[in-house]
DNA sequence: ACCTGAACACCGTTCAAGT
DNA sequence: ACCTGAACACCGTTCAAGT
């Protein structure tokens, strides 16, 4: 018999899949992730989450996305250009297996393709602006896009926090200093 | 009736068995690399190479050391220093998607993460005797990390040829022309 | 529109049985 | 030591059948 749920907005039940998943991904990435354990957690049959995302990708897509702005929401306000770079590469690097994951993942698949384009565009362009005041008009470009280079280098690698932020602020001083 | 290939050199058929891999693993990535895929590659029921590899990880382990050996093998001689790193990451950027999925499976495979270990390290050595003819010693040391950290970013970003090039000789003269 | 339960294909892994 | 063939567990995906 089964149940039925027309009564719940489509949205919440959209949320409510989202959260498990999020919940999932960010213990065991990408493997850990399964229509089965979803349904599980939501006490539906597996096909039910078909419903509401077509393919693991689409799934991994929704989750990923909702960790990332999980972790990027609430930024500190009134520091300075460094710390607030920093504050985001430490925020991301929380999450670091998901951003692996989802930087692997986009070479086939489409959601995850846009999904990281995405991320990466707000990215650099944040960058940019936050660097147009201590960089001279000239260097703005190739600055902000060897720091965004270099922040994903930073991603990439399992750092310690003392480590990351030293490295990052050694590039800062050496790249963004010429107009104090 | 099971065929026997005692006979046969048991180096010589890990040989063929990571030779296979290679090639998948080139073709389509960690997905496309199978037992089954290289069993009927070589004519082997599935179970057998279970014989010479005990998980999927270190078969990965070992077609992505060779992938990455081939890829790194006949440098060219008597270049600049910046031109020699620049090749070394034309060629690990050609098997990009076999080195970001490494990284992404580094987290829990005990062989990736050995092996990535051992790969990070001779990147930085080498890298560091470089540039110790461009670079004062005393920025020796950070000047190398942060280009060791920013060749990690070109690798994970899916960059033109062109593009790659230019980052890299933008920060390289940013950071390594106090030694003329 | 939404959900169930069964089915299919594919895969990693194990193993008893063979040579 | 090496190999086969079958088995098991798990998963993504599809779908006819129900409400």
């Amino acid at each position: 018999v089964p149940r039925n749920r027309q009564d719940v907005d489509r949205v919440e039940k959209i949320e409510e899949i989202v959260r498990a998943g999020e919940r999932l991904v960010r213990a065991g990435g990408y493997e850990a992730l399964s229509f089965s354990g979803i349904a599980e957690e939501l006490g539906l049959a597996r096909g039910a989450v078909y419903w509401y995302f077509r393919s693991k990708d689409e799934l991994f897509a929704a989750c990923a996305a909702r960790a990332i702005q999980t972790a990027l929401s609430n930024p500190p306000k009134r520091t300075g250009y460094a710390s607030r770079i920093i504050w985001a590469v430490d925020q991301l690097a929380a999450i670091r297996p998901i951003h692996t994951t989802l930087q692997d993942r986009a070479r086939h698949s489409k959601p995850a393709a846009t999904l990281l384009q995405g991320i990466q565009g707000t990215l650099t362009s944040q960058l940019r602006e936050l660097l147009r005041p201590h960089v001279t008009p000239a260097r703005l470009e190739p600055v902000s896009g060897a720091i965004f280079v270099f922040v994903q280098g930073l991603l990439a690698l399992p750092l310690a926090e003392r480590e990351r932020q030293r490295h990052l602020r050694f590039l800062l001083r050496e790249l963004a200093s010429d107009r104090a």
